[in-house]
DNA sequence: TTTTTATGTCAACACTCCTGACGTAAATTG
DNA sequence: CAATTTACGTCAGGAGTGTTGACATAAAAA
């Protein structure tokens, strides 16, 4: 592997102010391996968006409607951290499209809560399909202690005010209909 | 399911079909954790550009070309995967303002060499430091074991094609003017 | 009844990326 | 040396995503 040619990374490291010098190498190539990993998993269901009307902003809408049916606006607006009028040009076409639907809130008509219709749904699982293909194999290459490591590290990148939100939110059950019901 | 036509889901693992469950639930996690993790990520550094005429993709030249100085143009090109097009209007800006120098290639005088200015030089170590400062607490929470499996997993991202030569840029020995020479 | 909340919408603008087309200078090739 | 290829620059137009500001409406809350 590349880290073997690197001097640095073969020289014993003595514990002085060499730990500066790895951690300022580590920090730039973690740097460099978000871009390179966040572009090649993307691309994939960005190539399946080219074409039709929608892009990866779509693709987001339709993913945390997926995952949490009857999701309100805000509730929407807050998870993706947008703006109501950026999300009202991606949901707009999309629930015209027949892909969300719609509904007045029971307890409070105000609200629009938000689904994905049978078609949405289809539309949403072909996209992730391509996304998790990369990261099955990643996962399953890296095996399962990289795995761990990755969510820590990914965990501990999200604000420390957000953090303990967005992760209830990203480990909790899904209610989704593709979860398949175990028994 | 989409998962189900999965051949090495749909192999009935040790575990029963809970496993398929956990695996489908890590899947989506990951993807999440993704979407997340680079949102921050990239925020610290996108904060410091509003304002001025710039935006991500300049600190994004800055950095590469910071990363090997001397890079020429369709060196650029291909690290950030964009069209030349793309490029121009992103390095035109950057050279006109005195942040990146260009210089006729001495073999090829068709090549255009990229060089940061010390003023160039400034700001991407003020960009990137946003950005690494996000980095070292999440490391150094998650620990050495958790960043080396972040790193195999996002190592693992890329394609397989371009994988092994992406990885020997990233971990090269960067020439970069603001690695300190240990002695 | 007044105020606040949840949502929708019009308009204008910034940034990033794309395709297509054309031009120029320098290196390479026949 | 002439023709071709390579490296780069640039003009024009379009798509997608994000922003701010302003205004409107229906329904809940005070």
């Amino acid at each position: 592997m590349a880290d073997l040619s690197s001097p640095t990374l073969r020289r014993a490291p003595p514990r002085g102010d060499d730990r500066l010098f790895l951690t300022e190498r580590k920090l730039r190539q973690g740097a460099e391996l978000m871009f390179f990993a966040y572009r090649y998993f993307t691309e994939d269901a960005d190539k399946l968006l080219t074409g039709r009307d929608y892009g990866r902003a779509h693709h987001r809408a339709l993913h945390f409607i997926g995952r949490q049916p009857g999701i309100s606006v805000a509730g929407l607006l807050e998870i993706l951290a947008i703006t109501k009028q950026s999300l009202a040009r991606v949901l707009k076409p999309l629930i015209e499209d027949g892909l969300v639907r719609s509904e007045t809130g029971a307890d409070d008509r105000r609200k629009r809560l938000l689904y994905l219709t049978e078609e949405g749904a289809a539309f949403e699982a072909q996209l992730s399909m391509a996304q998790r293909e990369r990261l099955i194999s990643a996962f399953r290459e890296a095996g399962p202690e990289a795995v761990e490591g990755f969510r820590r590290v990914m965990a501990l990148m999200i604000d420390s005010e957000r953090r303990d939100d967005i992760l209830d939110f990203v480990y909790s059950n899904a209610d989704v209909a593709h979860v398949e019901t175990k028994e």
